[in-house]
Parts: C-alpha cells; sequence; structure tokens
RNA sequence: GCCCUCAUCGUCUAGCGGCUAGGACAGCGGGUUCUCAACUCGUUAACCGGGGUUCGAUUCCCCGUGAGGGCGCCA
C-alpha cells in the first residue's frame, strides 16, 4: 500500500468555523496515524469572494489548533503549488484532454462536461457502499473563464496523488460528479470517507459561520486553550470506544481510524467545550498557567497603564487557576487583588450580619495580625482555628466576613491562599476600612 | 419536487443477536467543621413507530416517521 496523502481544502470565503476545523482535524489525524501526508490547498477559485484576510485566519487557526501541514503554502512541495489560483496552467492541460476525449460541449458561454449517465458506486470508508447516478451535465468552466470547484477539486486530487478523500457530509451527492470526472481521467477513484456534520446547538440545521459560538477565532480570543478543543473536536464524531474522553493528542492518534467515525451528526454544546476546557486548565503547569495567563490579560488589556508585577500576579493567578473554567473567567475573578476599590456584594452582607458577631470576630482577627506568619497557608489556617478555639467560635465565623471584607464577594478560591496572597498590609488596611464602615 | 445520508438519556457517546443498556456534559440532591463557578458522592433520564427474520432483537431486513444534506456559471 502506497502512502496515505490526504488534504484540507479549504475556500477563503468567510471566518474559520468549527465545521471545517474538525474536517481539517480528522484529515490531519489520519494521516499522523497511518504516517502519511498532509496537504493544504486552498480552493480560491470564486474570485469575487475571495480575501486575503480570511487566508491568514486559516493559516492562524489551523497552527493554533497544532495542525501542521506537510505540503502546502509556505511549506512547498512535489505538487505545487498549492493555491488553485495560480493552477490555472495545469487546469487547461487537464481541460485539454477531456476536450479530445469528446467530453465537453460550449453553451452559452460556459463549457459542459458531459456525464456518463451510468449509476456512480462507492465504497465509503464511513458510510459503506453509496450509489447515486449523475442526471444532467454541469458546467466545468464559467463563462468568465475560470473553472469551477467540481472540475479544479477532482483534477488538483489527481494531480497531487490524494489517495483518501475525507469531507464533509453535505458533499456526498456530489462525489457523483466527482467521479464521473476521475473515470473520465481515467483516474483512479480515491477512497471517500464522508464525515457527519456538526449541527447548531439551537435550531435546525448545520452549523455555518453566522452561528453563535461558531468560529475558531472566537475561542481564541476568549482564552481556551487549542488542547481542550481539539480534543472535543476530536469526540464529536469519533470515540476511543472506552470510557476515556480526556485523551492526549498522541493517544487519539494512535487509536484514530476512518471505520471508527460516526455517521449520524452531532449537535455542538459548548457546555461540554467549557467542561474539557477546564480540565485542561487546571492540569496545566503553573509556568505555562501564569505565561498565559499573563499574556491573555495584557490582550484584554486588563490592567490598562498600570500591569501588576510578575510575581504577584503569578501568585494570584495560581491561587484562582483551581477555581476558574476558562481563562475568560480571571478578570472578573480577580479584580480585588488588584484595586482597593471594589463593591460589597449586599446580599451577601446580610447574610453575614445575619447572625453571629461579624464585628467582634474581625475585630479579633485584626488584632491577631500583627504577629501572624504569613509564610504559608497552613500558617494561616493554624491561626484562625486557634482564634475560633480561643473564642468558642467556628473559623467559618472569621472565614465568612472577612472574605467577604477582603473581596467583596461570597465567592473566590482558598481562603487561606486569598490571605496570604493579599498580606499582611492589604488585609489589615481592607478589613479596617470595612470595621470603620459597616 | 427529485436524490443521498442518518436515527440509544436534553447533549456527546459505548453497545456490533441474549447486558440490571455503560460513561461524560448539563440537571437535581448530599458532602466538603472556608465560600464557590472548584472538588467529591449520589441521582433523574434513552434504544422513534410498525412490520418482518430469529428460540431471542437496541443490534439484521423492509416500510413509515423524524432529522440532516445535495440538486448554482458558490465552495
Amino acid at each position: 500500500m502506497s502512502q496515505v496523502r490526504v488534504r484540507f481544502a479549504p475556500s477563503p470565503t468567510g471566518f474559520f468555523h468549527i465545521g471545517s476545523a474538525r474536517t481539517a482535524l480528522f484529515n490531519w489525524l489520519y494521516a499522523r496515524h497511518t504516517g502519511g501526508v498532509f496537504i493544504l490547498r486552498v480552493e480560491d477559485t470564486d474570485q469575487t469572494r475571495n480575501s486575503e484576510e480570511f487566508l491568514n485566519l486559516i493559516y492562524n487557526s489551523l497552527r493554533w489548533l497544532g495542525m501542521n501541514w506537510d505540503e502546502g503554502p509556505g511549506i512547498g512541495g512535489d505538487f505545487g503549488p498549492y493555491r488553485q489560483s495560480e493552477r490555472s496552467a495545469i487546469y487547461k492541460e487537464y481541460l485539454e484532454r477531456l476536450k479530445a476525449a469528446g467530453r465537453t460541449y460550449e453553451k452559452d458561454g460556459a463549457l459542459f462536461f458531459k456525464i456518463s449517465g451510468e449509476p456512480q458506486v462507492i465504497e465509503d470508508a464511513i458510510r459503506g457502499r453509496v450509489e447515486r447516478t449523475e442526471e444532467k451535465d454541469f458546467v466545468i468552466v464559467r463563462s468568465d473563464g475560470n473553472p469551477v470547484f467540481h472540475f479544479v477539486n477532482v483534477v488538483d486530487d489527481i494531480a497531487m496523488k490524494v489517495t483518501h478523500v475525507i469531507r464533509g457530509e453535505d458533499h456526498l451527492s456530489n462525489t457523483s460528479k466527482h467521479t464521473e470526472l476521475f473515470k473520465a481521467f481515467g483516474a483512479p477513484l480515491p477512497i471517500y470517507a464522508h464525515i457527519p456534520l456538526i449541527l447548531k446547538q439551537n435550531g435546525p440545521g448545520k452549523m455555518s459561520k453566522r452561528d453563535q459560538g461558531a468560529l475558531i477565532e472566537e475561542y481564541q480570543n476568549r482564552g481556551f486553550l487549542p488542547e481542550a478543543l481539539v480534543n472535543f473536536l476530536c469526540l464529536l464524531g469519533w470515540s476511543p470506544k472506552d470510557d476515556r474522553e480526556k485523551l492526549p493528542i498522541e493517544e487519539v492518534i494512535r487509536l484514530f481510524d476512518l471505520p471508527g467515525i460516526n455517521q449520524s451528526n452531532a449537535r455542538f454544546d459548548e457546555k461540554k467545550l467549557s467542561h474539557m476546557n477546564m480540565g485542561y486548565l487546571h492540569a496545566m503547569a503553573p509556568d505555562a498557567c501564569f505565561a498565559f495567563a499573563r499574556d491573555f490579560l495584557a490582550k484584554r488589556k486588563v490592567f490598562g497603564e498600570n500591569a501588576p508585577e510578575d510575581a504577584y500576579l503569578r501568585e494570584v493567578v495560581l491561587l484562582c487557576q483551581p477555581k476558574i473554567r476558562s481563562f475568560e473567567d480571571l478578570p472578573g475573578f480577580i479584580g480585588y487583588f488588584f484595586s482597593d476599590d471594589y463593591a460589597i456584594d449586599q446580599k451577601a452582607r446580610e447574610k453575614v450580619f445575619s447572625k453571629g458577631d461579624p464585628k467582634v470576630r474581625l475585630g479579633e482577627l485584626v488584632a491577631a495580625l500583627p504577629a501572624a506568619d504569613f509564610a504559608t497557608d497552613a500558617a494561616l489556617e493554624a491561626l484562625v482555628q486557634q482564634l475560633a478555639a480561643s473564642h468558642g467560635a467556628s473559623t467559618g465565623d472569621y472565614i465568612h466576613p472577612a472574605r467577604l471584607a477582603l473581596s467583596g464577594t461570597p465567592v473566590g478560591p482558598s481562603f487561606y491562599g486569598l490571605l496570604r496572597v493579599l498580606g499582611r498590609d492589604r488585609v489589615t488596611q481592607r478589613l479596617q476600612r470595612f470595621l470603620a464602615t459597616a
């Protein structure tokens, strides 16, 4: 068996979306699984809708998701060029072959392909035998002289020696046009694998560029982790056949195969993606987590002119890491670490003041601060426990009002970590301010 | 309208003739003598319908129904 050659062939006529990304991913996975070649080919024959900006978006998104291509723009290869807009000489040559075989005719200024009308049968790697008969001749060159998708797509697959065509099910009905052309050129058919489509999370139909949450760029901007998005995409239409879900990409590559792909469409579920992202985020090593967070906060311009010191920011980020689902949550989660100007949640305040003597407890805590050891969470925990024991109170009697006073909110990271990271001065000052105004 | 594909919890899926139909997300309930969006334990919830084939169908076949896609001088 010769080497597997697959291609991802996007057209730069719109933003890069989830469905395209997964098609690319399945091609990439299959290439890596088989030790084959992953080709990137740009289908930019629609000159009125192409844009260089969209093309760059595709390159960037593929790289961000970790899908490196072996042949294609920027890399080269033996079967280039890899942009269809630069391959007109090749199309002309193939067109001549069709003309010479008497398989074309002109009408209304456009060039039509004469179909055979024979039933076209493919053995789809995912769906099995699929038969369809093409009924009408179709245009292969527009009246403006530009060849159309069906023609260039097949010509390039022949010329680039593509062995497996892995694409969305929306192309299944088009396949009879393509096999007609392959046969007209006397070329062997590739192995087809039509993967199920991704349906929009709400409402009918497949996901499109216009749908909420459809764009890859959006997840990048929102601080999602590419590994999480890739893992999620792998599970949309494919599974390892056991109960594992969070899988390293190497493991997916090892297990991935065409017959293991589902036949039915899958609905996109952002909640599950969010959960997957959280799993990856919580597992990040401290250095990586901090680096990602700092970069993300800078892009978001969260601190404006006054960027905090790295050492302090790092403590804050690592303290909050186990509590957030996405870096997107970070700005709203850490504000009070960097500003004394935060609002006190009124509901939480009522709850705190509804029982016991919160002001007395806070007073005791403030009094203990000058001698407290702020070096470790454990030392601070011991302090609060000692305080509680000696005053016949519970640790919660200190923690709840103190958390509210220090952060304004009833939810947040570990309390002792909160004390440690804020530090003695901030804690003292904030508690005193709270007591003075409460 | 014609053609193609698909059909297990709300969602993603495991199952490839005999299972108490499993897992995950979401939901719900409890725990966590520090909250919680984190963690943890538990729990609700599914084989689209009708015919066959078979000793036996979620599983195989047919017909409905439903869902999705294609039928461009878009890709």
